[in-house]
DNA sequence: AGCGTGACAAGGT
DNA sequence: GACCTTGCCACGC
């Protein structure tokens, strides 16, 4: 797959992630097809301006961490746009994978409570 | 071609 | 938790 075509793909992935979830570069590397390329996808995020129609802001790294610098104002963005979606973050930039991973089992919240 | 660097990941100390 | 190492890919010099 050429470049153009990963860069679509990648984008296309980022678009899918549902309001009030959060992927890992990770896991949208391997939806896109690119298994391997979690680098890729954040270059590609970083290529877009911030105000780009992606939801660039619902990638994070593999264990649920923030990838900006703590405090950076990227950082502060990121948390900003995810709070005001429902995401609940950790004043050290960290979201429950388990509460609001895109692909993940069901909680045993959800389980027990729907 | 070689090497450093980065919005990464996984495993270990 | 904070680091460190190894593996990985894409760029730029």
């Amino acid at each position: 797959m050429h470049a153009a075509a990963a860069i679509a793909a990648i984008l296309d992935t980022v678009r899918k992630i549902p309001a009030g979830r959060v992927s890992s570069y990770g896991e949208v590397a391997a939806r896109a097809g690119l298994k391997g390329r979690a680098r890729m996808v954040g270059r590609v995020l970083g290529m877009a301006p911030q105000d780009h129609p992606v939801p660039w802001y619902r990638v994070l790294k593999a264990d649920g961490r923030i990838a900006f610098p703590l405090g950076s104002d990227a950082y502060k963005e990121q948390v900003r746009r995810l709070r005001k979606e429902g995401v609940t973050v950790s004043k050290t930039g960290r979201v429950d994978l388990a509460a609001h991973g895109w692909s993940r089992e069901q909680s045993l919240d959800e389980l027990l409570w729907g």
